[in-house]
RNA sequence: GGAGAGAUGCCUGAGAGGCCGAAAGGAACAGUUUGCUAAACUGUCGUACGAGUCAAAUCGUACCGAGGGUUCGAAUCCCUCUCUCUCCGCCA
């Protein structure tokens, strides 16, 4: 959620950022800033009565007890007919709240100076590529033949129990899933992340604190029995952690990591591009999440894309790194690079980390502040980075690494996986 | 699932219709003292919104789990909800 107060320093500049988006926010603009002022009338009127009514009240109790029975009743006559217009303000006062709220809420983040303006993923800029594209042979097959070729996943057995989009994973593709896991968390904490084992059941405020709802609850599973919703991404449990926290400035930058797994519902996404490991309805990530001083927050930003970068480079994949044109961004982020590696069989790019800036739009709605030492609380600045999502770096190892004896594992990982090979 | 107790500031904890935005202690922060550490002393020590200002100062309003109600006046009385704790049952 945007700041009101910035929103009424800045509206142009607001409209203008946000058309980068291709939004057009010139008519909800307006219309926030003339209920704010009105908001701010009624207010304004309100206290003034409040406190003649306060006034009142002690003056009444002061006759009380010098026994002016009569001049106290008169007052209390006076306060009555107060309190009544008091009652009809505040509920004037609370619809323009909530009216402000409703369309403030519905407000994607401003895209920060450098995203570029776009509509389609097309649009998107490459800042950076790594590692040379695989020329396979002929005969290299995609994942999902290599699963089957070496009983990693069952995916028919995953619908039996559960449905599509739930892989059952076997043998060496189950103890791969677990190297990865404890490969990613290794590093997340070796690079100064704490390590978290959130619950992947949050209610209502949470999925509301990071931007699911009330807007996007379609993506998510919702157990309606407890109205509790199952997490799309750790990033939701974690950051909201802090929901309501007022973190003192010396504390920051915090920095969580978490494994958990996921859970999108991916309604009518379905189609072509889904084979194998490249959409399902749970998977495995570990998700990296930081929180700034909006000093440096963009600065961070840059050390997340690095830190993700730099497993890939460890995992041997080649990869290229996208800026987000503003129309391929996400609803809270200001700003966006997404990490794409190579599957050599499929011959595509696939997305395994997305890495973002929300600056204060996820904090504005979780009341996350921080203090300096003098001065008031201001909002932190919320990021968070896949680091990484299971599914589709295992599509690329096992398509990029086949071979004719089989499915080499990259160095890095093979502490962790204690095999060199899946054959 | 059954029975009972409770929810007050960063924490502990008083407060039981007006003198309470809230005692006291602790923590934290700043300063004094000190060769250093410790101790002692002094001060500061909630948040939001509104008014005000270049910015402050300052002023107003609200907030004692949440939402309603009684009253001229509610942390305090009443109702509803949520959550926590204890005991019993069940259980990885």
């Amino acid at each position: 959620m945007l700041q009101l107060q910035y929103i009424r320093d800045n509206k142009e500049e607001v409209i203008a950022r946000l058309s980068v988006k291709n939004i057009d926010a010139k008519s909800s603009i307006e219309k926030i800033l003339e209920i704010d002022s009105d908001r701010r009338k009624v207010q304004n009127e309100l206290d003034t009565l409040l406190n003649e009514a306060n006034i009142l009240a002690k003056q009444i109790g002061e006759l009380m007890k010098a026994g002016k029975k009569a001049e106290a009743e008169d007052m209390k006559n006076r306060s009555g007919a107060l309190k009544e217009t008091a009652k009809k303000l505040e509920d004037t006062l609370k619809g323009h709240e909530d009216d402000l709220q409703k369309t403030l809420v519905l407000l994607p983040n401003i895209p920060y100076k450098l995203v570029p303006k776009g509509k389609t993923p097309e649009e998107n800029e490459t800042v950076f590529t790594h590692g040379e594209i695989p020329i396979l042979p002929q005969t290299a097959q995609p994942h999902w033949d290599l699963i089957t070729k070496y009983d990693l996943i069952d995916f028919e057995l995953g619908v039996k129990i559960t449905g599509a989009g739930f892989p059952v994973y076997k043998n060496r593709g189950a103890r791969l899933q677990r190297a990865l896991i404890n490969f990613f968390l290794d590093r997340a904490t070796a690079a100064g992340y704490m390590e978290i084992q959130p619950p992947i059941l949050v209610n209502e405020a949470s999925g509301f604190g990071t931007g699911q709802l009330p807007d996007k609850e379609g993506q998510m599973y919702h157990v309606g029995v407890d109205n509790l919703y199952l997490i799309p991404t750790a990033e939701v449990p974690i950051t909201n952690l802090y929901r309501d926290v007022i973190l003192k400035a010396s504390q920051l930058p915090v920095k969580n990591c978490g494994y958990t797994p996921c859970f999108r519902r991916e309604a009518g996404a379905w189609g072509a591009h889904v084979r194998g490991l490249n959409r399902l309805h749970q998977f495995d990530k570990v998700e990296i999440v930081q929180l700034a001083h909006p000093d440096n927050s963009y600065a961070i930003l840059e050390e997340m894309r690095e830190y993700v970068a730099g497993i890939l480079k460890e995992l041997e994949l080649p990869f290229r790194i996208l800026r987000l044109c503003g129309g391929d961004m996400s609803f809270a982020s200001a700003m966006t690079y997404d990490l794409e590696v190579y599957s050599g069989a499929q011959k595509r790019w696939l997305e395994v980390s997305s890495v973002s800036n929300f600056e204060s739009f996820q904090s504005n709605r979780l009341k996350l502040r921080f203090k300096e030492a003098e001065g008031k609380p201001q909002l932190a600045h919320t990021l968070n980075g896949s680091a990484l999502a299971l599914p589709r770096i295992v599509a690329a190892l096992l398509e990029n690494n086949q071979t004719e004896n089989g499915i080499r594992i990259p160095k890095a990982l093979v502490p962790y996986t204690g095999f060199e090979m899946i054959n």
